[in-house]
DNA sequence: GTATGATTAAAACATCTGTTTTAATCATAC
DNA sequence: GTATGATTAAAACAGATGTTTTAATCATAC
């Protein structure tokens, strides 16, 4: 059964990144936590890298699954001109926002530590991060690329960096300001940054494509 | 004159701070840059916090300025009604961006620092910036709650997180993918940026205040 | 029962961290 | 010139870190 102590690890291990951070969480940090012994870390995961990763792994992969899941459904029942512009941010930002809602706490240190993932400036944690994030990102960016087609599709990635931006910004403030995003507020919350996505990104651009217009 | 040394440690913990981060950069790393002596650092700021914090209030202190004084010179010219949402955004977006234009260098490395603190999750650094950032949130809340009545203002304190995120978001990508904000693809990605928010922070609300409308 | 392999425990290891100490050097005033 | 104070240099310090090593313990098969 994947040997109790290797989930105690996990459990402990993910508690305490998405709360003190990635770097900061030393493996005594989270041995003790685990009521485990310190070599016990290495001698299961090889390395404290191996040992995030294991941890990223575990949370986001539902995630990133069900974020292709979502669009999966969305493009199979939308018509010929595929789903709309909202319904698509509404697949992309939801998943992680319903992590919560189901496993409670265990969702809400999942939002932290989505938060607090997105934002590390490690190229290695990035890179295990990116490794099945870029997929999602390129799949719906070529969806929205199609339910905008007055966009070109560099602009649709730029405006694709801002919502990951303002979804990102929104779960670390489930961390800076615990009391500010309670069960219903956490609710409104996420119905507010859709709604905001889906008009700002639906915005007609300012210079109109090819055209080489008027100055001033 | 400030002592030359000093302003080398300044400059080099800058650079390092900003590329590799603010936590793996240790004072070994910034004194060998700075062709300093390793003790220069605790003789002359007294501990690598105090470094740091110097560091940001150099970087940071002008464009916060910059952010009040504009809003001031908007409101100044508005009329009654305040100036615009699109004006007041740009306003707090643009400092950071023309910091760039003006310094080379210097200017980008500023956003890439900017991006590390935003998402920096620790709580001591988090105050630093926060201590003058604080202030320039509040007036500019303040402004859009006034530009936007339709919008109550927590509504407005919501959206206001989102815009951080996405500009935060958009200056680590200046760190992350250094090829794909050149020259002139910076002044593209300020006015999509723009653009993306001055829309999307004006869209109506999905439920309209103090009604108690309709269920599904 | 014993033997074998996996797991846990405790200790030591080497390295890196920020900081402090002790001299040496420098500039400046007298 | 000498004396005084600021600055720099080199070394050592104490603590924390990830990792490895060496025994002890456990479960399981024979």
């Amino acid at each position: 059964m994947a040997s109790e102590t290797k989930e105690r690890i996990l459990d402990a291990a993910e508690r305490l990144f998405s709360e003190a951070g990635l770097r900061t969480t030393s493996l005594r940090d989270i041995t003790s936590e685990a009521g485990v012994n310190l070599a016990a870390v290495n001698y299961h995961f090889g390395s404290k890298e191996t040992l995030l990763t294991a941890v990223l792994e575990r949370a986001f992969d539902p995630v990133n699954k069900r974020r292709i899941a979502g669009l999966d459904e969305l493009e199979s029942q939308a018509g010929e001109s595929g789903p709309s512009v909202e319904d698509i941010l509404l697949a992309f930002v939801g998943p992680p926002f319903d992590a919560w809602s189901e496993s409670g706490d265990r969702g809400l240190r999942f939002l932290k530590l989505l938060g607090q993932i997105h934002t590390e400036a490690n190229k290695d944690v990035q890179a295990v991060l990116m490794s099945q994030f870029k997929q999602v990102l390129e799949r719906y960016t070529k969806a929205l690329v199609r339910a905008l087609p007055a966009l070109e599709p560099i602009e649709v990635s730029r405006r694709m960096l801002f919502v990951v931006g303002a979804m990102a910004q929104t779960m670390l403030s489930a961390n800076r300001f615990p009391q500010g995003l309670a069960t219903g507020d956490l609710d409104q919350t996420r119905q507010s940054l859709i709604r905001f996505l889906a008009v700002g990104f639906s915005a007609e651009p300012t210079n109109v494509r090819a055209s080489g217009g008027g100055g001033s």
